[in-house]
DNA sequence: ATTTGTAATGTTATATTATAACACCTACTC
DNA sequence: GAGTAGGTGTTATAATATAACATTACAAAT
């Protein structure tokens, strides 16, 4: 179990937002819907964004400038996950894959370097989405 | 081999100012390369740059909002490329893994969803940056 | 050779995403 | 209590990206 230090107000009340969203919110969206609780600076929210990401609890989407809560539904420890996002819909699937994660782990240990942070993002069509003509 | 339909006059000048760089370049950065050839506005590199990775002629660091020349040390279909970005001196290296494609590939269709375009980004530090004691 | 379709261009304006800098506050440690 | 590390609130500004519109270039088809 890691050790989990209470989040602050400001933190907490970004993750509740990520984690009652049906998909990614961008740093400006979750402005806004949190200018009730006395929100009034994008720095507020990218802050709390910053330790929420750096915790894991919330993860950034690099191709979409965006973000989302921490699904869980991955080991504890894993800390290379990798995400499919519906152009379409916006939805997102996370998961972790350890062959995919050793494999890159290895790759660039070969070469001296030493990874701290890897982003994996696949764009394209969620089954539902696919389905359709248009 | 694949078809190269010829490159219009933006377009060549946008991926010869990547090819000549030593490292990424934002939109902004070669707008301000190409003013001497003409070039005024964002756009104009924003609609060379979609042609030129539409192409896989360039690729969009998505961690990083930039942009490089494809190395061309891949084969030439492989559409699934993944980065080994340094944080301290800002080197890149390209490379494709076709055990990380395929397992990417497989989730993915595992699931139904019609994967378009994989981005994979390490970041961290190059072999020679990791050396230095900082 | 003209028509037609497709894509690229040039331009202005604007939208979206992200950080710098500063003053102050809070909680914890020594 | 002094020091310190991180969080907060605020204003201002930087950096990245696209909308909309009029025009032009060019190749394929007739």
């Amino acid at each position: 179990m890691a050790e989990s230090p209470k989040l602050t107000r400001n933190q907490r009340l970004v993750l509740e937002k990520l984690e009652a969203a049906s998909g990614p919110l961008s740093a400006y969206a979750l402005l806004d819907e949190l200018r009730e609780h006395g929100f009034r600076a994008p720095l507020q929210v990218y802050r709390a964004l910053r330790v929420l990401t750096n915790a894991g609890k919330a993860h950034r989407l690099e191709s979409l400038n965006a973000f989302v809560a921490c699904c869980g539904s991955h080991g504890e420890d894993t800390d290379m996950v990798a995400f499919a996002i519906c152009d379409d819909c916006g939805h997102v699937s996370e998961f972790a894959d350890d062959v995919v994660s050793d494999r890159l782990q290895n790759w660039a240990g070969s070469r001296g370097f030493e990874a701290s942070t890897t982003a994996i993002e696949i764009r394209g069509k969620c089954r539902d989405c696919a389905r359709v003509v248009n």
